[in-house]
DNA sequence: ATGCATGAGCT
DNA sequence: GCTCATGCATA
């Protein structure tokens, strides 16, 4: 009766001055070789002291992307009412793009690393599978990803289905996009389409990261179907006006999105570059250093190593530097 | 375009 | 509590 849940986050103003995040306009092609990207994510791991296991290797926590199919993810169903005037029919030609795939040479991708290793990881330890013996990611492995075929059936490189390479996703992606904005389509719309077609909905972040590739692996084998359908339609059906059919949205109490301040962030990238997966203990002390909530600094812990799990850094151009010189 | 956040599932 | 997928809110 008593409305006892006013606002639970009400209390976070911890921030004396709200900062805006620094952060850093991207290319639109992040892709312009990862191996410099890596090799700087790598090195700039290296020069603080020591190496940590790298991320590209520990996104196979649940299994290779190659083999596993992606079960773990659900579909929430819930609303199917809403079908557009847009008429889906399959167009004889299918997207048969990828002018040249040709990239089982030297061509790791960020994901797509069937490294198949125990994840016996305990807290307080780092996974090195790179051995540490010279190796870097840039060249780490260079395999296939058939590699455990059901009975030897698996067809040659095609970009149609099965699971794609990280090449075709990139080519895909850059193609998507452009094809996109030539239709006049906006990411948001493009989640919303994906929703009233085939019933997922997606945000425009999804949209966007999926264009940037920054998603995982095996979350962008999973969205690039959709993606590719929605393409046909849009592509077939140029002219057409797009149902924008916008579900209302959730009244859900979130909390507001925390400002850290630089400075503060300054000492928790030392810190994750010191230990990326700090114990509960470590938290707490940060916390408490940094006058922050224990759940904010997780939470940043948290995003931080999926930041870390995709590539593409923000603002990682190769040429910028954090030089105090000057 | 991206930072911080939520929640499901797994450990 | 972590990972992972995903998104609201915001720069």
């Amino acid at each position: 009766m008593a409305t006892a849940a006013s606002s639970p986050y009400t209390l976070l103003s911890s921030s004396p001055m709200i900062h805006p995040e620094s952060q850093a306009m991207q290319p639109a092609s992040p892709y312009r070789g990862h191996q410099k990207l890596l090799q700087s994510d790598y090195l700039q791991s290296v020069q603080n002291g020591h190496s940590l296991g790298h991320q590209w290797a520990s996104n196979l926590s649940e299994g290779s992307p190659w083999s596993a199919s992606m079960e773990q993810q659900d579909v929430k169903p819930g609303r199917e009412d809403l079908q557009l005037g847009i008429i889906h029919h399959r167009s004889p030609h299918v997207a048969h793009h990828s002018p040249h795939h040709n990239n089982h040479g030297n061509h790791p991708g960020a994901w797509g690393t069937p490294v198949s290793h125990n994840s016996s990881i305990t807290s307080g330890q780092q996974i090195n599978i790179y051995s540490q013996t010279g190796m870097h990611p840039g060249l780490r492995d260079t395999l296939s990803p058939e590699h455990s075929d059901l009975g030897g059936h698996h067809c040659h490189d095609h970009s149609d289905e099965e699971t794609p390479t990280s090449d075709e996703l990139e080519h895909f992606a850059k193609q998507f996009k452009q094809r996109r904005i030539k239709l006049g389509f906006t990411q948001a719309d493009v989640g919303l389409a994906l929703g009233t077609l085939y019933g997922n909905v997606f945000s425009q972040t999804t949209i966007c990261r999926f264009e940037a590739l920054q998603l995982s692996f095996k979350n962008m084998c999973k969205l690039k179907p959709l993606l590719n359908k929605w393409l046909e339609e849009a592509d077939s059906s140029t002219g057409s006006s797009s149902s924008i059919d916008k579900i209302a949205a959730q009244g859900r109490k979130r909390k507001k999105r925390t400002s850290i301040e630089v400075s503060v962030k300054g000492v928790l990238e030392t810190h994750f570059l010191k230990c990326p997966k700090p114990s509960a203990q470590e938290i707490t002390s940060l916390a408490d250093s940094l006058q922050l909530e224990k759940e904010v600094v997780r939470v940043w812990f948290c995003n931080r190593r999926q930041k870390e799990k995709r590539m593409t850094p923000p603002g990682e151009h190769g040429s910028q530097r954090p030089c105090t010189a000057n």
